[in-house]
DNA sequence: TTGAAAGCGCTAACAG
DNA sequence: CTGTTAGCGCTTTCAA
């Protein structure tokens, strides 16, 4: 591998010339520029960013954990967090937690051994353990999407409460008077939280939800599937659902559909998040979308920022979500 | 930082040892191995990767770079490149390419400059720059899934051609006489060698494809859209479609719903790729499965193996498909 | 079995 | 404006 060296020896020159004219860090003449950099493109020299970062105590690297990165919500997340990145000429190390906290504490490890610039991550179950690591260096972390209730760490959020409102009231808008709900795991806080708007929004409008009307799983397809086939084995009465989150939805719309009944004709079906899908399916799901280009953004632009010494602004962020109509709530469908 | 030299100060060895302890290359005495390992702990200390690998001129890091991140087909490679490397404790920098030869061409400087071990890549349109630069280097480089027909690098790919044939057999096996196509762009190789096996078997078994009923276009839903509505409004006699993935597939089949046609009544539709929203759509699509857990597998494997001294085996590796049969394709439904 | 010393490729004082 | 020098944190001869 041609170095620096060679390079400054090709061009006669010092190393230390070499090394201003790549970054540019103070004034050279105009010819030994040239030499220099005429060197550099015969040989094809490419700075060795090991060695940089080792020297500046700093890479152009930072990291994400997920959950689970073929999930269609955390793809999104990765999606965005890479060109928020790339923006800013960061690379992106990726780590699939699988929900492990051995896991995360690993890849966290991994990270810091790599003097990343910052770790982005959504939150696994254990909380001490991450707290711990984070105190004892000093590599920003920032929680995104799942976050505790009471986070050490700086987190950005979707207002989770605010998206069970919206939720409740769109499908009271929609006439429905007898709303049923497919949650994720009430352990996860923000799954509380959008159950808890959720409830709040139906009785301030009057509407009770009953225990039997309330299904609580996790965030799959199945769920969806699972809590329909409930409702209508228990023969609950419903004209509404939401499912927490476009999975869940797609579970019970489909689960509806081959049980007889129509979606929206005899009930409505909501979901939560905006992923790719939902505009896909048939009947296209009605959801309820995060902001996740701007959370993401969010989150490396905090890292970014802190890297190079600004100061922070916000511990905790929290956007806000908005309604997306589409057909599965619709007045009518031919279907 | 706490580093190497401060460890070695407080087990009150010399720096080589602490080093030899860590990576067990020699023998050290139990006595003093065990005062390096007190030290380690009592001050947490974390061996720095950069400078580590800085010496042995190798990191524990991979490279992928894929041409959309969030579309569902991808997501799911980065899901296994990200599981096969993990296994094998090694870390994953990804790019999202955006199918831009450009950012590929970034992408991949920025990874040699980090010495990583390898890069895994699904193709982008030129072919030249890269080849150029691998040439250059000794990095191993690996082609997954979007590889030329003529291929300069190695590569693991699935074999379209005969995806094509399972395709028209099972359509022609559930009844279709009369099989329409929506196509990925045919400037894609793979395209069109799974648009010739498609016509092989269709023309052995007898049927014929005129060109109004090929409509080509890209990997979107939207092109399943339009593909479907322009059969519709060509008049085209039509009872079985292939969409070339399954994003085309669904875009096909929520048109025809909501043209008065039914899926699988009054047409059969399949897709191709079994992404994750394939069995949760209503009706569940049929299609044609990668194996993309066995295609990562091998992809990280040749890395692994070519990092570690070993030989290659093959140039090329090419997969089997294997149909999953659905709703979209079965004989009757209530719907 | 252990230590001293050199060096991976780079940057940043410090001189000049 | 440019070169010399030291050193980032680690591994690895080479000697002892």
């Amino acid at each position: 591998m041609t170095s620096l060296k060679d390079v400054a020896a090709l061009a006669g020159v010092s190393p230390s010339t070499v090394s201003r004219v790549i970054n540019g860090t103070m004034f050279v003449t105009e010819e030994t520029r040239q030499r220099v950099e005429e060197a550099i493109a015969s040989v094809n020299y490419r700075p060795n960013l090991l060695a940089q970062s080792l020297r500046l105590k700093a890479t152009k690297n930072i990291g994400l954990l997920v959950p689970e990165i073929a999930h269609p919500s955390f793809d999104l997340i990765v999606k965005h967090i890479e060109e928020s990145a790339s923006r800013r000429g960061l690379n992106l190390l990726i780590f699939n937690t699988h929900n492990d906290y051995l896991r995360e504490a690993t890849a966290i490890d991994m990270l810091l051994r790599q003097k990343i610039n910052g770790i982005i991550f959504s939150r696994v179950s254990d909380e001490s353990h991450v707290v711990n690591m984070s105190r004892s260096t000093d590599t920003p972390m920032v929680v995104i999407d799942r976050a505790f209730h009471d986070e050490k760490i700086p987190n950005v959020i979707l207002d989770n409460y605010h998206s069970g409102v919206i939720a409740a009231e769109h499908l009271i808008d929609c006439g429905c008077t007898r709303i049923a709900t497919i949650t994720g795991n009430f352990k996860i806080g923000l799954c509380r939280e959008r159950h808890q708007g959720f409830i709040d929004a139906l009785g301030k409008h009057g509407l009770e939800i009953s225990a039997d009307m309330i299904h609580e799983g996790d965030f799959t397809y199945e769920n969806g599937v699972r809590g329909a086939k409930r409702f209508l084995h228990d023969s609950v009465q419903f004209d509404g659902i939401w499912g927490h989150n476009d999975l869940i939805a797609a579970g019970a719309i489909s689960t509806l559909f081959r049980m007889g009944r129509s979606v929206p004709n005899d009930v409505k079906v909501m979901g939560m998040d905006d992923v790719g899908f939902a505009r896909m399916y048939y009947p296209s799901i009605t959801t309820i979308a995060q902001p996740y280009k701007e959370m993401c953004e969010r989150a490396v632009d905090y890292i970014d920022k802190l890297t190079s010494g600004e100061s922070i602004r916000e511990f905790r962020v929290e956007l806000a979500p908005h309604l997306v109509v589409r057909e599965s709530t619709a007045k009518r469908n031919d279907r």
